[in-house]
DNA sequence: TGACTATTTCGCATTTCTGCGAAACAGATC
DNA sequence: GATCTGTTTCGCAGAAATGCGAAATAGTCA
């Protein structure tokens, strides 16, 4: 085996996708698009944050594959791409809340 | 409400555990102990790092609350403490080759 | 008790991340 | 074509993370 396996490889990309939900804001971006997508207008004002901050926090979560976007208008669009962030958040919010954690499945 | 509501603080501790997870070196201690319980030793010649810089890796996933330890003799043995990890990294892996993510649970 | 083993903590230098304002860019409208 | 709007990129300063070796700690065994 070389020094840079497959499974480096793999688990590098993995880290990225958790290093980019590994913030309060890109975890709060995924949180609202859980509902539906959005425009970068709408989540400067739900973030807090500044237009250049939210602009790569989005570009993070992009490149880690969490969101697709698309240019519709005058807007740019973000929807969620990886639905399965929704249901590890909710398996994580009833781990802490002490509820059995019991995995059936995740992903069809 | 303060400048600290709830939300945020729950958020906090959402994203700590991405934030724990999202180094390569630490989602690889995750995999290991995938498959049961490991002492520190092992893990330092698993992940290939020195002994400082595991036992912190292990103290953030531990403080997150991935892991659990337990002292056994000489030994600090550890274990997963959320299952659900194995089926969120399972279902990424699904989603990046592309097969239809379908979320149907995965906690119970 | 004293040596030994397994693990954690400390201090440091290096790197990476964050957020801001300014500037650049693209597309729509006049 | 000029301009206006929405978004991204750039450059910077401050904060945080990383890994290492040395030192500290805890528990075991003679």
């Amino acid at each position: 085996m070389p020094s840079a396996p497959a499974h480096t490889q793999r688990r590098k990309q993995r880290a990225a996708v958790f290093k980019a939900l590994g913030h309060p804001a890109r975890l709060q971006i995924v949180e609202e698009l859980a509902d539906g997508e959005r425009c970068v207008c709408e989540l400067v004002d739900l973030v807090g944050l500044g237009w250049s901050a939210v602009s790569r926090h989005l570009s993070v979560l992009k490149a880690a594959g969490i969101l697709d976007d698309e240019k519709r208008g005058l807007q740019v669009y973000y929807r969620l791409a990886l639905p399965c962030v929704k249901s590890f958040t909710a398996c994580l919010d009833a781990a802490r809340r002490g509820e059995a954690v019991e995995v059936r499945r995740c992903c069809g």
